[in-house]
DNA sequence: AGTTAACTGCGTCCACTGGACACAATAACG
DNA sequence: CGTTATTGTGTCCAGTGGACGCAGTTAACT
């Protein structure tokens, strides 16, 4: 199962040499996903990219799923080494760093949704976390689930924010935020949320990201204030 | 474009009677990715279910993604009614409210990543989520930049909790949390952080929803209140 | 050295996918 | 009545993930 993600079994002592890694594999998968999406990622393609049939992918691979895991592992990479600082800062810039591999690999926004086997990249990702939030006096779950809810954010905005190839057919700002306006312009009965919130809207441009994230991390900050009250 | 979404052109006047309807071919591709997944969902699928053949949907849809994209906004369906509340208590219930509705059609989670067009029920979501934020003082931006994390936030415990069928296989959480033990045990000076953690993980089981939430609601409180004091 | 057993890469095959296109049947209009 | 728009269908195509068996390569064992 994880085996391919953690172990790499000792190479087999019999046969003709390997003449393909999983790693690399792998990375031609990740070149074609940044290129082109996630969808011109086949077995056909990333074969064809390294001079092999299809077929031999399957020795190192057991299928299209389990490569998919192994790059998005890889892609996200282990974070960026910071030095060590208060727990809001430290939250502050592993958001950021978490960001910025979204916006390397967007493709990592589709590949990994859902319940799915974690790896050691990702795994290190959590332990950064948790060792930023460990100056905050939260017990293990809840310092988790802090972390949780920073990545739900991070995701989101990226989500939101970055154009990913091949993906849903590019979908400008502008077209949404057109048929927005269109609909509650002409019928601003039946949004009246909207309509009311219409006026002032363009006034937070772009800035969901660090709203969104100081919003949270003011929310730690008022349970860890309490919990060190007592 | 959005045309499918929100118009319903008129019925043409000339040739024979449609037999199908739009919303119709929604919603057996509903029943479809409700039982067996999104991925089950296939113009095929959709077709032999209505007993047509696969090509008659093109006279209703222009493509698959579209036909996913009204299924969408279809199961997503309008928010239930809420008797008005303060601003913290409405955004609670809209957030669960929110909730049950992936929980209903897990395979939202997948369908509705990315930028993509919106379409009526899901721009009501919105609407019903401003209206909960118009009384905190916020201006236009910041009420949306509030539900965004909110939402942000529903989708990301969904995603952790929900079990969707056919997407990626079946991976129990206890498996999950077994590698997390295997990798920290065998080997914890590579995960420090989550070492430290690991003795008071288990103390805040399942509240993962409510934790964030309720940090969320802290953090804009906090806002409201500097805002209010001025 | 010779044999055996493991292992690699490849060719072939299959069911299925989304979709283009032409064609006959249908129904309302002049 | 014919004309014309619109429907559902049949056929075709390139591409998908994957099962399976076959030949060639290589190390271990006798």
């Amino acid at each position: 199962m994880s085996d391919l993600l953690w172990n790499r079994q000792p190479p087999p002592s019999r046969g003709p040499k390997p003449a393909l890694t999983l790693d690399g594999i792998a990375s031609a998968g990740i070149v074609i996903a940044d290129a082109e999406g996630l969808d011109a990622v086949s077995m056909q393609r990333v074969a064809a990219d390294l001079n092999f049939t299809k077929m031999a992918l399957y020795r190192y691979v057991p299928g299209k799923a389990e490569l998919v895991a192994v790059m998005s592992d890889q892609a996200m990479g282990a974070p960026p080494d910071q030095p060590k600082k208060p727990w809001r800062e430290a939250l502050e810039t592993w958001a950021n760093d978490l960001y910025r591999g979204f916006e390397r690999h967007p493709w990592l926004l589709l590949s990994t949704v859902g319940r799915r086997l974690i790896g050691p990249n990702e795994l290190t990702w959590t332990d950064r976390g948790l060792q930023a939030t460990a100056g905050t006096g939260l017990n293990g779950g809840e310092q988790l689930d802090a972390i949780v809810v920073i990545t739900g954010h991070v995701r989101t905005i990226a989500q939101q924010s970055l154009t990913m190839p091949g993906g849903t057919v590019g979908v400008t700002a502008e077209q949404i935020t057109k048929t927005l306006i269109d609909a509650v312009t002409s019928d601003p009965d039946r949004f009246p949320g909207l309509a009311a919130a219409l006026p002032t809207l363009g006034e937070n441009q772009n800035e969901g990201f660090n709203f969104g994230l100081q919003r949270i991390l003011d929310g730690l900050e008022v349970l860890v204030a309490r919990r060190a009250k007592r």
